[in-house]
DNA sequence: GAGTTTGAAACT
DNA sequence: CAGTTTCAAACTC
């Protein structure tokens, strides 16, 4: 900022440059020019050399991927708050770096940011005519090199705390830097604004236009060269560096810091006033945006294609069309989703370092699970060793995650089919809709306080009464601390959320690590202690086809039930609540389980006995089957993979694994709510490919000795899409081998049962 | 909502 | 491995 410093410099770069007639055209201008030329060499290497590990804050780093694909960053009415280190330093070179990977579609944005953010503005009514110091231009210069993300945050918030011009939009806000703008700086900065601008209308104008946007930031970026590598660099770093691990764990150490940044990043939302309409849709939206976060994180990611980078940004367009509050609701709920991410992500890194077998098993899971997240937009992702990085830790929240959404694929699978277009709520899936039903409820309009920042837990979604055996579970632990199977949310790999009721709760993020060592523990004196308990045979499912839910005779309690007094026709068996008949294993007496009794009473014998349980299973099923085909008619979107193997897979799915249409979700759920048992008892697996599934699991897993084990750990269960509806058949029946995978791969982490 | 029943989980 | 205790969900009122 030193006039000194700045001559100095001048006459350097001046000499290396003398030729270019860009800097001669500078010289012209004004002397800051140089100055800032050098500045931004500067800013370039320290952002090539920053770290991104301690240089940024996790907040930074949330608050990074969130803007690269929330359209909602644009909106965020909320300042970024005290996370956003550029606002409060624009010094900081290595928020830049971290960032500088941003398109550089939200530049203007950042050049209004800074304007606002810069103390020395503050002080000078007029900062932009005035010499302004240099301190301004080069914070311009630097965040604009650097585009970072956290610029463009801070750009937000500025605006909309000054609200200046509302809307102004870029082109006056250009002018105004036009005129303010002077040197080589300004020079490439016009070009790089106009860019920008083109970018950003394509973005208004044309939602649906990705490719001209890509291209448009492309052409932005390939203008400026630097950047590019810079992105590039940063990206490295952020896949490859170990910083990242550090500095996820050192989120990690703080958790709540973490979460709330995530969530302050993300929360940038209207005021507090978020409508649960607007949420609605953003909340379908939701999905694929914690998608993209989640890709965004992906190192790999941004360095792979355009095709990756459309589908990222895929989500972002619909936002955009959805209007501002729709992206800040979805903001929210990617907020959530998000701090999820990260949390296992860190969580996941932990162990991998801990642990490399255990980092195979998880990365395979967390992969799992990502696609699901991610849907099939990403395919890709896997193989772009992104998962590697991030997704070691997959932790309980992503269970979490999974378990509230088998909707994600639901929801994705119609977006997808029918063009990015927003698909309400009414994912098919009870749990899913009624997770979400459930978030927007718990979302207060004011901001959410459920989402809250402050509470980790906040990963699971309210689930809606029915549902909630199903997408949350709720325990009211009052001695165990939820570190004991006793647990219901410790033993679904959950962690504890407001909705429970436990009293000295340790089932939060907070307390990952000993959540962490307590599974081990536990898993130590029981591998399969976090097993599905319910275990179906592969041939079971091939035997009997769509069969199966009316034959849970192919499936079995892992460990059998102890059934004393309720004669297995109650939730007090496990069985029963599995939906599963008691087999061999069980050492019930007087069994009389509707779904099959021990003595070797199938289901169907069963059902002749019209045990009241009975009955009501029956009728559960039933609902169930029609359920899923009425589904499959009215959403015929959904589904995308072909019906032979959609059917074949869903079929193998259990009742309990297809979720009750949205319409017909509300209608069934009283019924149905007694059967679908699946957080509790996952019956989904069937399917499993026969060349797919691993001969060790049947040995291993099959308590019934029929067949092996289909059911995935807990986790497994909840990602897997539990619709019929088959648009994600396809998806499934890669998630189904990844299962699969892990199964054969046992490993410590407590994520894998098996 | 409080109290009881039940059986899994944990402990010995 | 068996017996006992602890625990929290499921159930009842």
């Amino acid at each position: 900022m030193d006039t000194p410093d700045k001559n100095r410099i001048t006459a350097t770069s001046l000499s290396k440059f003398e030729d270019s007639p860009v800097f001669n055209y500078i010289n012209n201008l004004s002397p800051i020019e140089p100055v800032k030329s050098i500045h931004t060499g500067h800013s370039f290497n320290l952002l090539s050399f920053t770290s991104p590990s301690s240089a940024f804050a996790s907040p930074q780093f949330s608050s990074f991927r969130e803007s690269r694909f929330l359209p909602k960053s644009n909106q965020s009415p909320d300042p970024l708050k005290p996370e956003h280190p550029l606002c409060g330093n624009e010094n900081k070179p290595s928020e830049g770096d971290s960032e500088v990977a941003q398109p550089s579609v939200r530049c203007a944005q950042q050049l209004e940011c800074l304007m606002p953010q810069n103390p020395a503005r503050e002080i000078i009514p007029e900062p932009l005519n005035e010499p302004l110091g240099l301190a301004i231009e080069l914070s311009k210069t630097m965040k604009y090199d650097c585009s970072s993300p956290v610029s463009n945050k801070v750009s937000r918030d500025a605006m909309e705390t000054s609200k200046e011009p509302e809307m102004a939009g870029g082109p006056s806000f250009i002018q105004s830097n036009e005129d303010d703008l002077r040197g080589t700086h300004q020079f490439e900065t016009k070009i790089n604004l106009r860019k920008i601008l083109r970018v950003e209308q394509s973005e208004e104008v044309a939602e649906s236009d990705w490719s001209s946007l890509i291209s448009d930031v492309s052409d932005l970026l390939n203008s400026n060269p630097s950047i590019v590598e810079y992105n590039f660099e940063e990206q490295d770093q952020t896949t490859v560096d170990p910083g990242m691990v550090s500095f996820l764990s050192t989120a990690l150490h703080p958790p709540h810091d973490n979460s709330n940044d995530l969530e302050q990043t993300v929360s940038t939302g209207p005021s507090g006033s978020c409508k649960q309409s607007e949420i609605r849709e953003a909340v379908t939206q939701t999905g694929e945006i914690g998608e993209l976060k989640d890709l965004d994180q992906t190192p790999d990611f941004l360095s792979s294609t355009l095709l990756n980078k459309l589908v990222v940004s895929e989500p972002r367009t619909e936002v955009d069309d959805k209007g501002e509050k729709c992206a800040q609701s979805s903001c929210k709920q990617l907020k959530i989703r998000r701090r999820c991410l990260v949390f296992e992500k860190a969580a996941g890194l932990k162990k991998q370092a801990e642990n490399e077998s255990n980092c195979t098993s998880i990365q395979l899971q967390s992969d799992h699970e990502v696609a699901c997240i991610g849907k099939q937009l990403v395919p890709g992702k896997r193989e772009s060793g992104y998962s590697s990085s991030i997704l070691p830790g997959v932790g309980l929240h992503l269970n979490a995650l999974a378990a509230t959404s088998n909707n994600c694929k639901i929801v994705k699978c119609r977006t997808l089919p029918s063009g990015r277009q927003l698909i309400s709520m009414t994912s098919s899936m009870s749990s899913v809709g009624s997770v979400m039903e459930d978030a927007l409820q718990t979302c207060p309009s004011d901001g959410g306080e459920e989402f809250n920042h402050t509470d980790p837990k906040i990963k699971r979604y309210k689930p809606e009464p029915d549902d909630e055996s199903k997408a949350c579970k709720r325990c009211n632990c009052k001695r165990s601390k939820c570190l004991k199977l006793y647990c219901e949310c410790f033993a679904a790999g959950l962690y504890c959320v407001e909705p429970c009721s436990c009293l000295d709760c340790f089932n939060k993020p907070i307390y990952e690590d000993t959540v962490m060592e307590t599974r081990r523990q536990i898993e130590s004196r029981n591998p399969l202690a976090f097993a599905p308990k319910v275990i179906r045979s592969v041939d079971s499912v091939t035997e009997y086809g769509d069969e199966i839910n009316k034959t849970p005779a192919s499936a079995r309690h892992k460990s059998g039930c102890n059934c004393r007094k309720s004669s297995c026709l109650k939730k007090y068996c496990e069985c029963f609540q599995g939906g599963v008949g008691c087999s061999i294993s069980c050492r019930c007496e007087g069994c009389k389980n509707a779904f099959g009794r021990k003595d070797g009473g199938d289901e169907t014998e069963d059902e002749g006995e019209e045990s009241e349980a009975c009955e009501k299973n029956e009728s559960d099923t039933t609902l169930t089957d029609n359920v899923v085909k009425k589904d499959e008619e009215e959403y015929p979107d959904l589904l995308m993979i072909p019906s032979d193997v959609t059917r074949g897979k869903r079929s193998g799915s259990s009742l309990s694994t297809f979720g009750p249409s949205p319409k017909l979700s509300t209608s069934i759920k009283l019924r149905t709510s007694n059967l679908f048992h699946q957080p509790k008892f996952e019956t989904h697996l069937q399917v499993i490919p026969e060349e797919e599934t691993p001969k060790n699991l049947e040995s291993n897993y099959s308590p019934t000795g029929g067949g092996g084990v289909h059911s995935a750990s807990p986790n497994c269960m909840r990602i897997l899409p539990p619709n019929n509806k088959t648009g994600s058949s396809q998806f499934r029946y890669r998630t189904r081998r990844l299962t699969l995978r892990q199964i054969t791969f046992p490993s410590a982490t407590p994520r894998e049962p098996q």
